[in-house]
RNA sequence: GGCCACGUGGCGGAAUGGUUACGCAGAGGACUGCAAAUCCUUGUAUACCGGUUCGAUUCCGGUCGUGGCCUCCA
């Protein structure tokens, strides 16, 4: 069984097959760190998080190299600064750490680059000059465009068509553009934006050229993989093939894999509008391999609708599965293994949801003390980076998290056991309606009174 | 208008040319002082219309619907 990815490039699931395998290569566009990072920018994460790890398990650790960028120049930055009244430097960075905490959070692997855009100028200048000296760009107006007619193969990820595509354009077109699809790789900075000097001048990159760069400085002119949101297809992939191809006269990335959109509560996710979700305010509430598994319980090609109803599908599920798992001493399961099972289902085009009905089907399996059989359900989950917290931590993270006063919820627990040993239940009972107010349940079992957060 | 993806039970979500998973919720039961937790049992679905076929949810065509992209949004 080998891996098979679903190609945009094709339009269809084909084998994996990397250009060396002993150094197999991914590049996945990251974010544009202007503001904390939305449900839907953790969509990639957790999806190519996914991949990383099993590409890792059938290549080695050792002979996978996986970068993300972090655009770090932009537009978008630019006006977010102004509008607060920030220093840029002082915004990127301080959203660079945000970022870093919700990947740490949703328990994604570090990736092996993280490069930015800001420290990769000169390699982007190198790249637009080789691009102007064999006449795929030109120079106007201080901007250098890239000549989207020059290259035959334009639109070729996307299935678009040149010149439908300069029929449709709803935009105003820069006069200075020879044709209306080509696009900026270098533009003048304005007095108070971010510039660098180049042979045109002041200014800044455009947005596609940084992973050009960076990939062909990171991966080499061609690579296995590149990744990112549906959304990136066209333009920005399809401008990153054509910097790249005709820069190097090479095959840019072989397999394309983008991951669809998430949907909030069944409206489209727009930040206008208000309708978004940040992974930082999730923090409060959720565990982030609750988050994990509500992201993967979908598959990643399929349109992903974010409720608070999946999240506490998910939160239940995974506090089942740590109960069980606290029933053992810690080290006494074995998690060297890759499990078959689950293998089988990720080498299908990373096929989550089946892997956790796999997964649902093992814990089924398991029975009480069986070290083998919690051995093989442990591996199993920590495939997908799920069941990866200790037990104990885990069950009572509510209770550490949400200022609960221990002593005060114990003594009612003892109040209320001693009102039943007296068999005066309807005082027990008000005593727990009173805790369940706090929002606490109670749970008998044997002779002791558990409790946890709702 | 063009291109792409997609329509499976109350919800989430697999799979398949012929007995349709799995999870949640619902129902019933065991346990419990009653609950909770847990365990057992259980009902319900393949958007619509044609075609191919002994047989289609699965393949083909069409209709309707949804989402995305069409110059800088993951």
């Amino acid at each position: 069984m080998s891996l098979k990815l679903y190609d945009t490039f094709t339009n269809s699931k084909i084998k994996f097959d990397p250009i060396d395998p002993t150094n197999v290569r991914m590049y996945v566009c990251g974010p544009t760190v202007y503001d904390y990072a939305h449900v839907g920018n953790a969509r990639p994460v957790i999806v190519f998080d996914i991949l990383f790890r099993l590409l890792q398990n059938i290549y080695g650790t050792k002979n996978v190299t996986y970068v993300r960028n972090i655009t770090d120049v932009d537009d978008k930055i630019i006006d977010a600064a102004n509008k607060a009244s920030e220093d840029i430097g002082m915004l990127t960075e301080k959203t660079i750490n945000y970022f870093h905490d919700d990947t740490k959070y949703i328990g994604a692997l570090k990736p092996t680059f993280e490069p930015r855009a800001t420290e990769h100028i000169p390699e982007m200048i190198e790249l637009i000059e080789k691009l102007i000296e064999k006449d795929f760009a030109y120079v106007a107006e201080g901007n250098v465009l890239f000549s989207s007619s020059k290259f035959s193969e334009y639109g070729k990820l996307s299935g678009k068509d040149l010149s439908e595509m300069i029929a449709g354009s709803r935009v105003n077109v820069e006069n200075y553009k020879r044709t209306e699809s080509d696009f900026v790789l270098w533009k003048p900075s304005k007095e108070d934006e971010p510039s660098w000097n180049s042979p045109w001048g002041n200014g800044r990159p455009g947005w596609h050229i940084e992973c050009s760069a960076m990939s062909e400085k990171l991966l080499g002119e061609s690579f296995d993989i590149h990744g990112g949101g549906q959304d990136l297809i066209f333009p920005h992939h399809e401008n990153e093939i054509a910097q790249s191809e005709c820069a190097n006269g090479k095959k840019f990335a072989n397999y394309w894999v983008h991951n669809g959109f998430v949907t909030v509560e069944g409206n489209k996710m727009s930040k206008s509008d208000g309708n978004f979700v940040t992974v930082n305010e999730l923090k409060d509430n959720f565990q982030g391999e609750v988050i994990r598994l509500a992201m993967i319980s979908t598959h990643y090609r399929q349109p992903l609708n974010w409720t608070i109803a999946n999240l506490e599908e998910s939160k239940k599920t995974l506090d089942k599965w740590y109960s069980y798992l606290e029933s053992f001493n810690e080290g006494e399961l074995d998690v060297a293994d890759n499990d078959s099972d689950i293998m089988e289902a990720l080498l299908d085009d990373l096929n989550t949801p089946k892997a956790i009905s796999i997964l649902h089907q093992k814990f089924k399996n398991c029975e009480s003390g069986n070290i083998s059989l919690a051995s093989n359900f442990l591996s199993a989950a920590n495939m997908l980076g799920l069941l990866s917290e200790k037990p104990a931590e885990w069950l009572t993270w509510k209770q550490e998290n949400m200022n609960i006063n221990k002593a005060q919820v114990e003594l009612l627990i003892a109040q209320r056991n001693e009102a039943r040993m007296n068999k005066n239940f309807n005082k027990a009972d008000e005593i727990r309606d009173e805790l369940d107010k706090m929002g606490i349940t109670l749970e008998d079992k044997g002779g002791e009174t558990d409790w946890k957060v709702k």
